[in-house]
RNA sequence: GGGGCACUAGCUCAGGUGGUUAGAGCGCACCCCUGAUAAGGGUGAGGUCGCUAGUUCGAGUCUAGCGUGCCCCA
């Protein structure tokens, strides 16, 4: 006995059901076991920050690993999943910071360094508690008792190991160099973050005199965004190839601008004296605007050439300040020319700008053009609306480029091994190997891995205070070889306070205090002041997370590379970079590619209309909720089937719910009906099962698409194409509920034991068994549901549990290509002969005589003819015939099979078409018939086409109430002679006593009463098939007799019927 | 300004290596169904595949240009 199964079902119940079994019975545990027989197949975990809330975006990564994982272990793979938590960077400092009420790096130095790590190690893990409560109720099996955590001591050693070899190998270097600088945080921010905060804003546009040396009442016209930035101005820049002219306005002052914006700047009239190549402009001198300080380090104020002047806008020269733009800064590093800097790190102007001294560089902006404009040196300004960064966790602060000293990784330098690496990458979808990774590893810059800021991994640098000498440093070990009490200060700290964690020990500000001399050197090593990317730190995971090569090698080793990670397109330029990055550094020894050898990259989320989902906006539904109410599986479904790689996914809660009537109340349905009747008949797996051979066309059909459903889904998961899997699956799902279930519905409910019962029961349970096992890995909780109940409650040999099953293999003995055909051919005849009846409309319930199928060959023929009944069922029609005399229904038409023909005729193909189009298509196929093949005339001369280089088509002729597709024509007989007449009133009538049971609420097995009243031809026709009627209603009085007023009275064409019913209770 | 992706039915989306009747689900219309029934099913109408050129015997699919949207980078 099987428990009985509902057809009511709440998913979410079963959902609770299945998590408390595995959790009980430690099934993820158990399919760990075993690692040393088994292939391993490698999971990399993108470490997620846990100190947000999860979102929709977030279940989508998970379920999407999830279901590949499954699936390979279930395949029979060792597949550890190692959870991880990015702990590190600015996020985490920011989140505190609003906790705390407090901003900036001053702020944070006032509240102490110290509790201030402190208070960032609570905060990493404030929602640790919701991911986990969101990983597990969606199903996502990772392991989080082994977690990785990347502010870890033994972590940031491992960190510290890949930056000193590095240092070593001369690819961790210090620069000065232009950074996106957030000025109220008082940090660089990296390219990633940079991009995440731009805004369309209006900046001021000021053109502005730069008056030359050595000519009379003659400037330069310069062209900035950021008045700001003028008191630090250095150079302009010209194109070289360009022509400037001098025009010389009406009050004779004369002004040098690009000879092709002439006209948009000054007008059409202008007075244009000379013109001159940018070359010739170039080291010419002028006056600045402004002239606070001297520049250091090389001569300013002239002009230089530069490539990226355009002259899309502007004046065609720009004012270049080095210390506030990378481009100024490049070339002018290139021409050697000085530097100057007149802001502080905070974005105030420092003392000596004396008529701005303390404001913030863009409140700034205002102020200088007023100034300007009162010298006379501003010419013109307007707005200039353009894309601008701002801080992505601080809205409202604009970032600003900004010379620093930092660090960099000299990733140029082994670019080409990057690149050779992502070639050897399988990316899905293919085009981010060339397109978005490929592009962005083409314009490649070293990687500015400091930050300073103060929650993160130290840069491992000590530099001597007196000689300048550098050393890194790859471990706490190391430190101790230089000084073993290097540490004494926090061995101090923890015995004051024992919930100081080791951890710690790595961290700022107690790092910052660990030092050492070396004999015979003058100074103290002391540790540089910043922190580096948390970017760098997530990177290093695949040695990291074990300690390597500090400890555990061999585990290293084993996990090394990944066969399979996957997060959404945001992280290449994040994490698929910096892993990838990284290792080709790291190991150039390794054979390509490595650290991940398959990469799954997501598209972003987006609500029903495509825009971003956003806490804001609230337009989305917690994932949680969604899940108490749908049930885990129909949110992982609605994901598997709108998600390609590569695009964006749009995600909404009807997607949910439409997943649970498609695919997941389809099989339970038909699961439901399994055990019902399996209960009532006492079936079980234990009953011996026929042979294949033995069963009937229907079920050897319905094992021969399991078996390519095997096969496709295998395929498709092989290639990371879960959306293309889940496709084959809604088919045989389809096919099996509206096909096999359908049509065989009543060898199910035979009283009798007969053999095709036994094969149907066989049939129908090893088709489930299956198809839980196949559709284990994306929907886990459900197939779980039907495997404990079908297969583990009576078989204590199986496995515990779906997920420690084999995946389905793929079995010859099920392969049926014939039949599968000819079923298509059927349920295409049925499909045609319903639209003959829809288009005449003919009723189902009215019989026809006859259906007549068109074939084009004998062998389509008794294929057919084997679901003879099936057919005669469907269409409600006596007889099932198949024409002799083709050419009374249909017309034939030849059409070359294009693609046999287009590489034999080539040019002739159009005119081949014509001829066999205008001829007698019927003739044609009576010769092709005949001869086997057939000869036409073309222009260039005759042409001999054999069966295979043409294809014919069918269509019905008008006369006949006849409908054609796929190759198929079927003819409906509408004739409704007396006898088919009276039948269909009396199926009409048992439609009324259907319908009225259904309103009196009846037990589907209630026994009835039927007193009845009608005239003329329905009275015959109900006396005529009044057996039948009564059959079939469950009728056990029947009997014609008057009852006036009853409820049920109605009419049937036209003719009235009275219609009395009354339940028989029988005990 | 540069790079990437997308544009297919009213809506959401599929459509390896080009082959001539472009598919699915939802929605809509009409219809069916008591033994899977607080379910299920059938048929149909909807598309010049963003636009314009080109390559080709043949283009939703390949090439170029343009347009619109999204993402990334300046």
């Amino acid at each position: 006995m099987f428990d009985p199964v509902s057809p009511q079902v709440s998913f979410p119940e079963l959902d609770a059901t299945q998590l408390a079994f595995w959790e009980n019975t430690r099934i993820f545990e158990k399919t760990l076991e075993g690692a040393e027989e088994k292939q391993p197949f490698i999971f990399y975990e993108g470490p997620p920050t846990a100190n947000g809330m999860p979102h929709p975006g977030h279940v989508l990564t998970r379920v999407m690993k999830d279901v590949f994982l499954r699936y390979r272990t279930m395949c029979g793979y060792y597949v550890p999943r190692r959870a991880g938590w990015d702990t590190h960077g600015l996020p985490v400092e920011v989140e505190v910071e609003k906790e705390l009420g407090i901003s900036g790096r001053e702020a944070i130095q006032q509240y102490g360094v110290e509790a201030f790590s402190r208070k960032c190690i609570d905060s990493v893990f404030k929602y640790i508690g919701e991911w986990q409560k969101m990983t597990e109720r969606i199903g996502f099996w990772v392991d989080f008792d082994s977690a990785y955590v990347t502010f870890h001591k033994s972590y940031v050693e491992s960190v510290w190991w890949a930056l000193s070899e590095m240092f070593n190998k001369g690819l961790l270097y210090q620069g000065y160099k232009v950074v996106w600088w957030w000025p109220q945080g008082g940090t660089a921010l990296s390219a990633g973050e940079v991009g995440q905060g731009y805004r369309t804003i209006d900046d001021p546009s000021v053109m502005i005199r730069f008056p030359v040396v050595g000519e009379e009442r003659t400037s330069f016209l310069a062209w900035t965004t950021t008045p700001w930035t003028l008191p630090s101005n250095i150079a302009l820049a010209v194109s070289a190839k360009t022509d400037y002219a001098t025009v010389e306005l009406e009050d004779g002052e004369r002004l040098v601008l690009a000879a092709a914006l002439v006209g948009k700047v000054l007008g059409e009239e202008a007075n244009v004296v000379a013109t001159r190549k940018g070359s010739e402009l170039v080291g010419m001198s002028y006056e600045p605007p402004f002239r606070y300080a001297e520049p250091e380090g090389g001569p300013a104020w002239q002009v230089i050439d530069a490539d990226f002047v355009s002259l899309d806008s502007g004046s065609g020269l720009v004012h270049l300040a080095p210390a506030f733009g990378e481009d100024d800064f490049r070339v002018c590093k290139e021409k050697g020319m000085g530097f100057l800097q007149l802001m502080k790190p905070d974005g105030t102007f420092p003392d000596e700008v004396t008529d701005f001294a303390g404001r913030f560089c863009k409140d700034a902006d205002r102020d200088i053009i007023r100034n300007l404009s009162a010298r006379g040196v501003l010419f013109k300004e307007e707005v200039y609306r353009h894309d601008y960064p701002f801080c992505w966790r601080a809205m409202d602060d604009p970032l600003i480029q900004y010379a620093r000293r930092s660090w960099f990784i000299r990733t140029t330098q082994e670019i080409d091994r990057v690149k050779e690496n992502n070639q050897a990458v399988h990316w899905e979808p293919e085009h981010i190997k060339s397109g978005r990774m490929g592009q962005f590893l083409e314009g490649n810059v070293d990687w500015a891995l400091s930050r300073e800021r103060f929650w993160g991994t130290p840069l491992p640098i000590w530099k001597n205070d007196e000689t300048g000498a550098v050393e890194a440093v790859g471990s706490v070990a190391e430190i101790l070889e230089r000084n073993p009490d290097a540490f004494a200060h926090f061995e101090k700290a923890k015995a004051a306070d024992p919930t100081l964690q080791d951890h710690l020990m790595v961290h700022k500000p107690w790092i910052d205090a660990v030092s050492w001399t070396k004999d015979g050197e003058p100074g103290v090593y002391r540790r540089v002041p910043e922190v580096i990317d948390c970017w760098f730190d997530s990177g290093c995971m695949p040695f990291a997370q074990w300690g390597f090569p500090h400890q555990n090698a061999e585990g290293f080793e084993r996990n090394f590379p990944a066969d399979f990670i996957t997060e959404a397109v945001d992280q290449t330029r994040g994490w698929f970079y910096s892993l990838m990055t990284i290792s080709s550094l790291m190991f150039p020894e390794r054979a390509l590619p490595h650290p991940f050898k398959n990469c799954v990259v997501l598209g972003l989320m987006t609500d029903e209309k495509g825009k971003k989902l956003s806490k804001r906006d609230k337009n989305y539904t917690d994932p949680l909720v969604l899940m108490d109410r749908v049930g885990a599986d129909a949110v992982r479904w609605a994901l598997y089937a709108g998600t390609v790689p590569g695009q964006s996914t749009r995600f909404f809660d009807d997607a949910a719910t439409d997943a649970v009537r498609e695919f997941l109340l389809k099989i339970w349905n038909v699961y439901s009906f399994f055990v019902t009747y399996a209960n009532i008949d006492g079936w079980t797996a234990a009953v011996p099962r026929p042979a294949l051979a033995d069963r009937p066309d229907m079920d050897r059909w319905v094992l021969a698409e399991l078996d390519a459903t095997v096969r496709a889904v295998r395929q498709e998961l092989d290639d990371y194409k879960s959306h293309m899997a889940v496709r084959r699956l809604l088919g045989f799902v389809d096919g099996l509920s509206n096909w096999y279930v359908r049509r065989s519905r009543a060898r199910f409910w035979a009283s009798e034991d007969t053999d095709d019962k036994r094969a149907a029961f066989s049939t129908l349970y090893e088709v489930l068994v299956d198809l839980a096992k196949l559709a284990a890995p994306f929907v886990p909780f459900m197939t779980e549901t039907l495997f404990q109940n079908l297969v583990h409650k009576d078989d204590p040999a199986a496995p515990k549990s779906v997920h420690l099953a084999s995946f389905p293999e793929p079995d010859s003995a099920r392969i049926d290509e014939e039949l599968r055909k000819t079923v298509e051919r059927v349920r295409n005849v049925v499909t045609l002969g319903q639209r003959v009846r829809n288009e005449n409309k003919l009723k189902v319930r009215q019989p026809l005589a006859e259906a007549i199928v068109v074939v084009a060959d004998d062998q389509e023929r008794r294929g057919i003819d084997r679901f003879a009944s099936a057919i005669r069922e469907e269409l409600n029609v006596r007889a099932l015939g198949f024409t002799q005399e083709p050419h009374k229904y249909v017309e034939f038409e030849l059409v070359p099979n294009f693609r046999v023909l287009g590489p034999k005729l080539g040019k002739q193909v159009p005119a081949c078409k014509k001829a066999l189009a205008d001829a007698d298509g019927s003739a044609l196929y009576a010769e092709m018939e005949a001869k086997e093949k057939i000869v036409v005339q073309l222009p260039s001369g005759p042409v001999e086409l054999t069966p295979s280089e043409v294809e014919v088509r069918l269509s019905a002729r008008d006369d006949f109430a006849a409908a054609s597709g796929s190759g198929q024509v079927v003819v409906l007989d509408t004739r409704v002679d007396d006898s088919l007449r009276r039948e269909g009133l009396a199926r009409e009538v048992i439609n009324r006593i259907q319908r009225a049971r259904k309103t009196m609420d009846l037990a589907y097995e209630a026994r009835i009463e039927v007193r009845w009243n009608a005239d003329g031809e329905l009275a015959e026709a109900i006396e005529e098939h009044a057996k039948r009627i009564a059959g079939e209603t469950l009728a056990t009085g029947f009997s014609r007799e008057s009852v006036p007023g009853s409820a049920h009275d109605t009419e049937i064409d036209g003719s009235a019927l009275s219609l009395s019913i009354v339940e028989k209770l029988t005990r």
